[in-house]
RNA sequence: GGAUCGGUAGCUCAAUCGGUAGAGCAGGUGCCUUUUAAGCACUUGGUUCGGGGUUCAAGUCCCCGCCGGUCUACCA
């Protein structure tokens, strides 16, 4: 390991002896199990004052703080629920045992026996009667105070994360508890979760590029999915009236505090309704998390911002939000060479080769989306934006949707869904162009079978994880965010790909 | 992809104008029977991200590369 002969200072040879004391004394370093009765929260939740000293416990975890004075020790370990103290007595523990404890390293694995009590400064603690190393840990803990914060080192190295950022911790287990809760709460309305494919052999639903992989049984090429939206729509066909699916979705694109290559999506489609409907589902299923796992309506972003979750939530129209941006009333009656103008006066940078609504679209994405932290439903979208959605009756350029933003972000997007074939013939033709292999016929195939009316909508995972936890980077909400492989040393020159 | 900031001990961070690479925690050896980031004494530990250059002298200045943060681009 060490060049060095002696190896006093590399912490790795130094636990390596440890362990192989421990084996030359008949001890296993490595168990195949312990015991475990209770955790560090359940075993605290037991303890009663008239009961001192008379309840057992038998638990389980990772040395995190150590505190040896002589005959008698403290020491912190934690385990799923958080951690609790444990005390040794050489004269309770026997002086064997008590040497052996003394001598662990922090981030060793132990369990230990023995009733609770409560010390001077009224903290529950276990009196330590029998002890065992668990599991021996050859590499040192970060350090404990200040714990982790490379974000490097963080990302390549998710468990040191865990074990020492209590924040990090918690977020993961939010994240979960959430998604735990959206379950039940679509199962309660009979929605029934499916599972589709992630291979795909044409790219649909959105558009973004996409990853591509080879199929060699077939010796063609496949793509990872970029939605799940025409799978399930195939469902609606089928009968399955109420369906969702959670899972990833994958975009060959940048890097950013909001974006992450692979992420993950639910989508749901419910027959007979209309995005009205799905309106209010958003909306119950937000207080729903709120009640059940938050707490509260009330969150605080990363910048310190106050989002209420919990009222009425503001609905405007799309035109609307970018007359209010713009200052002008005749935007939608311009030119697209004036619009290309006033959003230099509004001091943002437009491609002048983007098409008119995609020109509009900048404005809502660069002055409107970012202002709007409190839920607001943005609806009558420009029917260019989506076309998969039904069109407005009264005004057929735009669209029966809504997104709903907080945050500054888009969250979730909800459509009627378009169920006319010809129509959504017409409109994906608009949208290929040229590239009428794009076409995804088997979709279109299915809905000329006949789907039912139904409202639709996809949520960002990830991005409610980002706003209920107060995150600041999508990479906190995810345990193994898209990285460059670390280099291995010297590989040999190839030339460079452009 | 572009701009910009950064990378120093296992971890968190110092290092003045270019002048002997340091502290705390972790580790080691002792002392200590209710501690709370326990304490006390002594102590180990460095390819300053890598490679080149300027200089009597480089963690510090210059160039190239690697990795990352932020912004930006791509992104329905």
């Amino acid at each position: 390991m060490s060049k060095n002969p002696d190896n006093s200072h590399d912490l790795f040879s130094v636990r390596l002896g440890k362990l192989e004391k421990l084996r030359s004394e008949g001890v296993d370093p490595f168990r195949a199990n312990w015991n475990q009765t209770h955790t560090s929260a359940t075993a605290k939740a037991l303890y009663k004052p008239e009961k001192d000293n008379e309840i057992e416990v038998s638990l389980a975890g990772r040395i995190t703080n150590m505190n040896v004075m002589g005959k008698a020790m403290f020491a912190k370990i934690q385990d799923r629920d958080g951690k609790i103290q444990i005390y040794a007595k050489r004269e309770e523990l026997g002086e064997e045992a008590y040497f052996k404890l003394r001598k662990h390293d922090i981030g060793d694995i132990i369990g230990v026996s023995g009733p609770l009590f409560v010390t001077k400064t009224g903290e529950v603690t276990v009196r330590a009667l029998k002890y065992a190393i668990v599991s021996k840990s050859m590499r040192p803990l970060p350090e404990k105070w200040h714990g982790l914060s490379d974000a490097d080192t963080i990302y390549r190295n998710r468990h040191l994360d865990l074990i020492v950022n209590e924040e990090s911790r918690e977020r993961f287990k939010k994240r979960s508890a959430i998604i735990s809760c959206i379950r039940r709460f679509l199962e309660e309305r009979d929605f029934m979760e499916v599972e589709t494919s992630t291979l795909h052999h044409i790219v649909g639903g959105a558009a973004a590029r996409p990853f591509v992989t080879h199929f060699n049984a077939l010796d063609c090429d496949f793509y990872l999915r970029i939605a799940l939206e025409l799978h399930l729509k195939r469902l609606l066909v089928g009968g399955f009236d109420r369906v969702f699916e959670i899972g990833r979705v994958f975009r060959n694109e940048g890097l950013s505090r909001r974006h992450n290559p692979e992420f993950t999506m639910l989508e749901l489609y419910q027959a007979y309704t209309d995005h009205r409907g799905m309106m209010e589902l958003i909306h119950s299923m937000v207080q729903t998390i709120c009640k059940d796992v938050l707490g509260t309506t009330a969150i605080t972003n990363s910048e310190g911002e106050e989002i209420e979750l919990g009222d009425q939530w503001r609905e405007v129209s799309y035109k609307q939000l970018i007359i209010e941006a713009t200052e002008d009333p005749d935007w939608f009656s311009r030119s697209k060479e004036e619009k290309l103008a006033a959003t230099e006066k509004l001091g943002i940078q437009v491609n002048p080769e983007l098409e008119d609504y995609e020109v509009t679209n900048n404005v809502f994405e660069k002055l409107v989306e970012p202002n709007l932290i409190q839920p607001t439903f943005v609806t009558h979208v420009l029917k260019e934006l989506c076309p998969l959605a039904k069109l407005n009756e009264e005004d057929p350029g735009v669209l029966d949707v809504f997104e709903l933003c907080i945050n500054g972000q888009e969250i979730a997007p909800a459509y009627s869904e378009q169920n006319d074939p010809f129509v959504q013939k017409e409109m994906f033709e608009a949208q290929v162009g040229e590239e009428t292999q794009n076409l995804d016929h088997e979709f279109l195939a299915a809905m000329e079978q006949g789907m039912p009316p139904a409202g639709g909508m996809g949520i960002g995972i990830d991005r409610l994880i980002i706003l209920l936890t107060g995150a600041a980077n999508i990479r906190d909400t995810i345990l193994f965010p898209a990285l460059r492989p670390e280099k291995k040393e010297e590989t040999e020159d190839r030339p460079k790909e452009e």
